[in-house]
DNA sequence: CACTCGTGGAG
DNA sequence: TCTCCAAGAGT
């Protein structure tokens, strides 16, 4: 019954139904309702499933939703997405963080276009190694839209059969063996079954107060007989992280245009716009070099978390005449402010803590 | 393997 | 307030 890194007991079926046909009957009555499923009986669109599954890298549903219907809005088809500037993917994805996966986004849709002739590879091999495009990915798109019988394992998938079968490595060794016990259950159905699992993952069998009762594999899940639920997946656990300070920097003009300019291509927040800002040090700086002369005040602090360190940002706004130059390499931006550029949050916030109050 | 890379919501 | 974390990929 438990599974350890080095032994393999698979659940004795009670049931005369197996834990696969459980999934999908449960499925067929509880798939959730999401704007890149295809209906009943229609195959889903690969450029839809591919757009969707690089949004929802590490970012819940609700959120992609919004930024799903903008991006099919304005680019219906793969080729209107290669042929656009990657700049207004960059701008199109603001907000949704984790940038690279915008400017990857843009890269493979590129080459689908260029080497592919505008269609995405059809099997796990084609589709790993694309920009953006990992094992977990390539077969989520090569299940749901190809219907190929491969898995996809992803967060929901190594919560749920971590605890169905109490899977004791903890992650991130226990992602082989979590792949082997699923392969092991993938049926024909594969799309299904592995959107099947998501939609448990996100919707019964959830970190924090899992609703057993509803499940379809309750009879069946170890973890559930023994009321341990909540230590699965095993975990490393995590190292500390360390606040560090700056400063940033926002000269407005009279008419609005503010300064700003963009990041390098590579690194936090890479490519997209900022406004001029110190280094990032776990010490306060409290020596000041702000991008122009100017009556700079202060005018509050913006606290921001990212993934991997919490940052404290002390706003310093200036109003500068119409003729100052924008100092290199920056630039200033339209009148109505940085609003439609590829401003990340971050920037948004700084904009927010010192915006002119208005007459 | 270990680290980088956003953001907003839930408890 | 604080912790965790959501359909991971790249290096």
């Amino acid at each position: 019954m438990f599974i350890t890194n080095t032994s393999f007991v698979v659940n004795e079926r009670r049931s005369p139904l197996s834990l696969d046909k459980k999934l999908l009957d449960w499925y067929d009555h509880n798939a959730r309702v999401l704007p890149w499923r295809a209906a009943v009986g229609e195959r889903a669109d690969p450029y839809r499933v591919w757009l969707s599954e690089i949004m929802l890298q590490q970012t819940g549903v609700k959120t992609v939703i919004p930024y799903f219907e903008a991006f099919t809005t304005r680019f219906p088809t793969v080729e209107d997405m290669a042929r656009a500037e990657r700049d207004e993917v960059l701008r199109l994805w603001a907000g949704l963080g984790y940038y690279s996966r915008a400017r990857n986004l843009h890269a493979c849709a590129v080459e689908v276009v260029e080497r592919h002739g505008g269609r995405f590879p059809d099997t796990v091999e084609g589709l790993l190694g694309m920009p953006g495009i990992g094992a977990y990915t390539a077969g989520a798109i090569a299940s749901i839209a190809f219907g190929r019988r491969v898995v996809a394992v992803d967060g929901n998938v190594e919560r749920v059969l971590s605890r169905v079968y109490q899977v004791e490595e903890a992650l991130p060794k226990a992602r082989p063996i979590i792949t082997r016990l699923a392969q092991d259950l993938v049926p024909e159905r594969a799309g299904d079954f592995a959107q099947s699992l998501m939609d448990l993952g996100a919707t019964i069998c959830t970190p924090k107060n899992p609703a057993c009762g509803l499940c379809p594999w309750v009879a069946e899940c170890g973890a559930r007989k023994a009321g341990t639920m909540l230590d699965y997946p095993k975990k490393l656990a995590k190292k500390a992280k360390q606040m560090r300070y700056g400063a940033a920097f926002v000269a407005r003009r009279a008419d609005g245009a503010v300064l700003i300019g963009t990041r390098p291509e590579k690194g936090l927040l890479g490519g997209m716009v900022e406004v001029p800002n110190s280094a990032w040090t776990v010490e306060p700086v409290d020596a000041l070099e702000p991008p122009l002369q100017a009556e700079w005040r202060h005018c509050g602090s913006v606290d921001h978390v990212f993934t991997h360190f919490p940052l404290r940002l002390a706003v310093y706004a200036a109003e500068v005449g119409m003729k100052v130059k924008a100092p290199e390499p920056y630039r200033w931006s339209s009148p109505n402010g940085p609003e439609g550029e590829a401003l990340p949050t971050l920037f948004r916030k700084v904009l927010g803590v010192c915006k002119v109050p208005s007459p």
